[in-house]
DNA sequence: TGCAAAAACTGGAACGTTCCAATTTTATTG
DNA sequence: CAATAAAATTGGAACGTTCCAGTTTTTGCA
């Protein structure tokens, strides 16, 4: 049996196909009574409305396109989620992807979301994304939102966490608790995050009047087994750190199982802190010390700037930033060394 | 500027648009000066692929779906992945979507994913799942496969679990440990893992000649805080449980929690072992005994099926059923009570 | 009731591709 | 080299929708 179309409807129906169509859009100037003769028919027939072939014809889709570079992290997976969620109740379906974190596969997956004419996308960029890799959506008129991550030297609208400030309160935390070797250890030199977290770290340490030792900087892959090898190699320095501000909680949590390989323990002999305050870091034991990044609102924030551009059909570069703030648990060790500063 | 059509490729290549079509479909019978000359056109015009012009036409989308009941367990997110992953390789892109475990979000998303005339479905059905809500695709002939969850009264293919068995196993373990009061705790009645863990749970309790106390058996949200509630049904009891067999590990950390709160350490005074074996287990404090499930290999054995389903045109029932295996960590006491059986 | 205006509805044409049958080009063979 | 077979290429129709420019029906008002 063929699958029902328009003008089958519209037959069952006793109207025109153009009626039809006015119908399935809403229109406000059918009468009430031919709508509901029309929805009748539609159910009567099992009738399924063809996407495909209304964006041929009218060249604009509701299916907006969403890249993440890593969607079997609880944080972008959460992230996610919260973007979904918006334009779910926009009406918009969303095709989400999954780059894995390699820029080959992030140009496969751009090319198919081009492919499928989505009318708006979301990308958290693969480490190491260049501008062009999106300049086919810019040349189309797609509206592009980047979330979590910047593209330097791209002109696309963008919501990041408060990076350098988070990173900035947990080195004045650090350092109010009395550490002195702070390390900046875990993420790669190509992640705008790593640099804006990193950046906020060297600020916070030279306001302080604190030294900025360059081998307490140690870059890692942004995973737990990352956090081992980083955390490992500050403490094999001839004057080893004491306190460590991580990447991510990811990397905090490998940071953390690196010091029990060494006979240290987080929050007692060595102070952790991480970044993002996933689910797991209030129950980790010890339960992690991290800045806490509101990754449904980020997720929520970017869907309805991209709702903006789709539906007024201007681009804009607004880049949000979304604020941070420090949640202090048991990994730094303030429960043992007393706080000597109030944290707001 | 207007998008490069077919006809404008041709036209620059000098051909006609019927060999571009097959130049992109990169059949064997077009001469390969020719295929050259086209995708230099294409690349100097920048011509981009309409796939939705392209299903009008032919029928068969290259489009799958993928629709998870909760994006944001670490569980589901490896599966998609796992399912994501293969898909690719086939050339296939996939729409993955999120229910949040709410049939009405599911009914919104599968008639979404109709919309998009996707040529094949996987599916982890929000609990509750009617037959009928999937009737839809068996009509239109579109190949569904159930993961993780079975569909009672539905003749759709599926890969799970081994879920009794691995039950089964826990059981017997937590029986040589010395164990008497076992409950199994977590779950919903309505989820097809549950019925069957909780077979395969009452199965081993029998075989062993123990006996089975339904108010050992408590329900609960398959989380964290459902898992909080079941244990403390179990331990305030008039006889109390000793050990309990958990739904999933996202319950059993729950439960380890609980046992916490009323001064109990799991793996001490208490038996745990959880379902799943994802990333955390291993490195929560005391560490998860559980019984391992292959989330990435029932993803790739569901998008196989799936893809061999699509490609011959024929539907299929199978039920395939993925093997378990448990893995002894701390929270069973094994360590403290010593093992008096080898689990292989 | 009749007339104008507004509201409701309608019939092509068009969107960019694939399929089909037909045509042209190239290769093979006696 | 002609005749044939095979390979490569082609133009037109079709897919299911929306848009446009009407046409018909209804409403409002004198």
């Amino acid at each position: 049996m063929r699958k029902a179309t328009i003008i089958d409807v519209a037959r069952a129906a006793g109207v025109s196909k153009s009626t039809v169509s006015l119908v399935l859009q809403g229109s406000p100037r059918i009468r009430s009574k031919t709508t509901k003769k029309v929805q009748a028919a539609i159910h009567r027939l099992g009738y399924v409305y063809n996407r495909g072939a209304a964006s041929l014809r009218s060249a604009r889709t509701n299916v907006v396109g969403m890249v993440i570079n890593d969607l079997a992290n609880p944080f972008f997976a959460e992230l996610a989620v919260g973007i979904e969620s918006v334009f779910r109740t926009s009406g918009l379906v969303s095709l989400i992807a999954h780059t894995a974190e390699s820029p080959n596969r992030q140009a496969d997956v751009l090319k198919a979301m081009r492919e499928q004419a989505v009318c708006g996308l979301i990308i958290c960029p693969a480490r190491g994304t260049d501008a062009s890799a999106l300049s086919g959506f810019a040349h189309a008129g797609t509206p592009v939102v980047l979330a979590m991550r910047r593209i330097p030297g791209s002109r696309l609208a963008s919501v990041v966490p408060d990076n350098a400030r988070g990173a900035a309160e947990a080195v004045c935390h650090l350092l109010d608790l009395g550490y002195r070797r702070i390390a900046f250890v875990g993420g790669h030199d190509d992640m705008s995050a790593q640099r804006d977290r990193r950046e906020g770290y060297a600020k916070a340490l030279a306001a302080a009047g604190a030294p900025v030792d360059p081998a307490l900087i140690v870059e890692s892959a942004p995973t737990r087994d990352g956090g081992i090898a980083a955390i490992g190699a500050v403490l094999a320095l001839d004057d080893p750190a004491d306190a460590a501000l991580c990447f991510n909680d990811v990397v905090a949590f490998g940071a953390m199982l690196g010091l029990r390989h060494t006979g240290r323990e987080a929050g007692r002999d060595f102070g952790v802190v991480g970044f993002d305050d996933v689910r797991e870091a209030g129950e980790h034991v010890p339960a992690l010390t991290t800045v806490a990044v509101d990754s449904s609102g980020i997720g929520a924030r970017a869907a309805q700037a991209a709702l903006r551009m789709i539906e007024s059909g201007r681009m804009s570069a607004e880049e949000q930033t979304t604020s941070v703030h420090l949640v202090v648990r048991e990994s730094c060790g303030a429960r043992t060394r007393g706080i000597r500063r109030d944290v707001a």
